[in-house]
DNA sequence: AAAAAAACCGACCGATCATTCGGTTGGCCT
DNA sequence: AGGCCAACCGAATGATCGGTCGGTTTTTTT
């Protein structure tokens, strides 16, 4: 692996686990191997390197749910709507690091300053909340979903089960239970009880 | 006000824009006034500080709910969930700083190695849940909601309602014509339609 | 009014931080 | 072989950080 591969690699750990403040760059120079020098040589800034960081973490994730919709071609809408949840959770726990870098304030202070910042999580947020609508809307048609306004119950689906997602992370509850009883929510939700 | 009240005053502003790290005590001195020798007066270091803050905040979420609950004493069940999820989003916008404390990683992390942090933590979690559950309860016993297990049910109306929430302090969506879909969702989910 | 206690001040300290810079190395083109 | 450039190094730098301390002012107690 390239050290500015490696680099870019322990950055996501070490900004997922401690944020951007709590990560020096001093600390990243020792674990790489790497010089400071280095990694400044890589990366302008530490803004820069946490910006790149964020461009892989929405790059995995984006080509991740890509992957996963090619599987699901032939399934009917709220099958669809329920393996997009169900991998939703799965992912959270396999690449814990990139989506703690989403959960985290970091780079949505960050966004407040840096259009490119904002521009990664719109990307995120609005693939994901495609991906949404359109098993909603699928389901629309071929009966197995009924709701008023797919984009908004997108919202409301995706907000439920990031927040679960969330819970899991944080360690405060143990959520890990929670699987059935979020599908039946996802269910009720998207088909009103039928 | 008293310097202490003020300093704590600003510190939770400070604390939920700029996060822990982010908040310098040079700043808040400038801020408050108060030298920085009296800010180390009055709490023994930073950490104790925070401790200070989120203990304030537990507090006053505690109470809010607490009055909450005394103005719905003879509402069925779905009525009182309903107005807790409708509360939550009002107490979300208006006591801004008190939930974006809580919606940062600061807390969480400092409850890895600090067992009052934890503690505070725990409190506010479980009085959100317990007053979820017992509105589920009581409309499982009047016959206006129907769900498996009331614990896990709460959990999962708190993290969609509380993921909404988020949305809307993150400002990625614009999430406050969400208010209806987050309505029927909430109904959707307690009584399977009916 | 005297004494004790609490609140308050701000210069100061050592540590740590992000970033710089002058210099070395190693592969690639000519 | 020689020239070139990107990759790499690590000591040095100035700014900023959390926290201390000796002293003054204000409040409370007796």
């Amino acid at each position: 692996m390239s050290k500015r591969n490696a680099i870019l690699a322990s950055a996501t750990r070490l900004f997922s686990r401690n944020g951007f403040q709590g990560t020096a760059m001093a600390e990243l120079s020792a674990i790489t191997g790497a010089a400071t020098g280095t990694i400044f040589h890589h990366f302008k800034n530490k803004e820069d390197l946490f910006l790149q960081v964020l461009n892989d973490v929405k790059e995995s994730i984006l080509d991740q749910f890509d992957r996963h919709q090619q599987t699901c071609r032939d399934q009917n809408g709220i099958a669809r709507v329920e393996g997009v949840v169900a991998f939703y959770l799965h992912l959270a726990g396999t690449m814990e690091d990139q989506f703690l870098i989403i959960h985290r304030h970091d780079p949505y202070q960050m966004a407040e300053t840096s259009p490119v910042c904002r521009s990664h999580l719109e990307s995120i947020y609005t693939c994901l909340l495609d991906i949404f609508e359109e098993g909603i809307q699928t389901g629309m048609r071929d009966g197995s979903v009924a709701v008023d306004s797919p984009r908004q119950t997108a919202m409301v689906l995706f907000a439920m089960v990031d927040g679960i997602a969330r819970l899991n992370t944080y360690r405060v509850y143990d959520a890990g239970t929670l699987y059935d009883s979020l599908m039946v929510a996802c269910r009720r939700l998207l088909t009103g009880g039928r």
